[in-house]
DNA sequence: TCTGGGGTCCTAGGACCC
DNA sequence: TCTGGGGTCCTAGGACCC
């Protein structure tokens, strides 16, 4: 048996938790630069903003209805995300962290899914003051489809393929289906599969042949089949980006090249924390897509010499790429730095015979670096190249605090 | 004026090998 | 007329997820 717990609203949550006064109010948490809405309390999404909705577009709704407006905060959702599974690693022995904001858990086939469902829901809530839906189910689509149904209904739900539940099977269009985007709902309503019910009912081997493998579990998984086992242990990490869009268009070099170097900054940092090291770079520069102009994108790969993670060598290849591509008359909108090929970072690899000896005396700045932005906040010490201010060609004009990594933004609390 | 960021998996097709 | 068969590896691109 499975179970999938999701946080409800989750960046909205994590707001509330240290703004109680936003409760039962409309919120919404923008994309960087304050673009989008990415997040929305239930009261913002009766209003009718949609996911993904630039604010200039909802500015009337935002004015008409005094929905409060927060910029991301990563560190606060990331941090509140570690106590959330926390949580639930020390609840059940079997948790696969699947996003930020979700987690599989395996029970035993004889539990008493409502019960358990209730108490860990309360259990997460009362631990972290977040709130949760939980769906269970014979594999994990229908534990997916099951916590759907828990998020509209507020109390645990279970979905499996026996005929009880065929109502609400039919009642769930296709497009709900986890793992069933855009593209193949589409292709499938064609096809007259319009229902979580009409896919259940299709030949796997009939959706393999017309789709593919993964189309083919999909069905047998609504069947009851498991398919796709929980995953225990966090697998590496494939490749690691950091892509930003500026605020404004930028033309010139020197503010292009800064920006590589603090992404190029960030991606070291994290590739040393999770002990890996990258042996090509991908970094790319882009014009804005929303402009009308003719779309342009340079990119430059780079495959380094050697496995890396230092910081130095990273910011020093991802700048000279922006030089060999840069082009003055492009407004460049966004650029990213890639890095894929990882290696652990703790095995010698194939490079390491010729590796010059490190010199014992050479002190480790990259790490004196992490240990004081660890300690301190993010980029309290950073390369020079990265300029002096800290914000930078990324509006966030709605921020919260750090509230629980950051000392000097601690909460205060007062006896009157 | 203004439109996010960071991932994964699968497949087809080409290059290359014996 | 008629030109093998079987495999691996890599890459680009598509689709999906949160």
């Amino acid at each position: 048996m499975f179970a999938l717990i999701d946080c409800n609203n989750f960046f909205v949550s994590c707001e509330r938790v240290f703004r109680p006064d936003l409760e039962h109010k409309p919120v919404i948490v923008l994309s960087s630069n304050d673009g989008c809405a990415i997040a929305r309390s239930n009261q913002a999404k009766l209003l009718g903003i949609p996911m993904g909705a630039p604010l200039f577009e909802i500015r009337h709704l935002v004015k008409t209805y005094n929905v409060e407006v927060l910029s991301c905060n990563f560190e606060l959702y990331g941090d509140m995300s570690l106590r959330v599974m926390n949580v639930l690693q020390q609840q059940c022995e079997k948790v696969e962290v699947y996003s930020i904001d979700e987690a599989f858990l395996q029970f035993d086939k004889s539990i008493n899914w409502a019960e358990e469902g209730e108490r860990l829901r309360k259990h997460v809530l009362q631990c972290t003051g977040i709130p949760t839906s939980i769906g269970f189910g014979p594999t994990k689509t229908l534990a997916k489809l099951a916590n759907l149904q828990s998020k509209a209904l507020g109390i645990a739900c279970y979905i499996d393929s026996t005929p009880v539940h065929h109502d609400t099977l039919k009642n769930t269009s296709v497009s709900k289906i986890w793992g069933i985007g855009a593209n193949l709902s589409k292709s499938l309503k064609q096809q007259g599969i319009y229902s979580a019910y009409d896919l259940m009912l299709a030949d796997p081997s009939w959706a393999r042949r017309n789709y593919n493998v993964i189309v083919e579990r999909i069905v047998r998984e609504l069947n009851g089949h498991s398919c796709m086992p929980l995953t225990l242990i966090q697998e590496a990490k494939k490749s690691i980006q950091i892509t930003r869009s500026f605020f404004e268009h930028v033309k010139d070099k020197d503010v292009l090249k800064q920006a590589a170097a603090r992404y190029g900054f960030r991606l070291s940092t994290k590739l040393r924390e999770s002990s890996q090291k990258t042996t090509t770079l991908f970094v790319y520069g882009r014009n804005s897509p929303f402009r009308g102009e003719t779309p342009v994108f340079h990119q430059r790969t780079i495959v380094l010499p050697e496995p890396t993670n230092d910081t130095a060598v990273i910011i020093q290849h991802a700048q000279q790429a922006i030089e060999s591509f840069f082009d003055p008359t492009v407004a460049y909108h966004k650029i990213g730095i890639m890095a894929v090929n990882l290696r652990d970072a703790t095995q010698p690899g194939a490079h390491a015979l010729f590796e010059a000896p490190k010199s014992a005396k050479k002190p480790d700045i990259d790490k004196v670096m992490d240990t004081l932005n660890k300690r301190f906040g993010l980029g309290t010490v950073r390369p020079l190249s990265c300029g002096e201010s800290i914000e930078w060609m990324n509006k966030r004009d709605h921020k919260t605090p750090a509230y629980t990594t950051n000392w000097k933004t601690l909460v205060q609390v007062k006896a009157k």
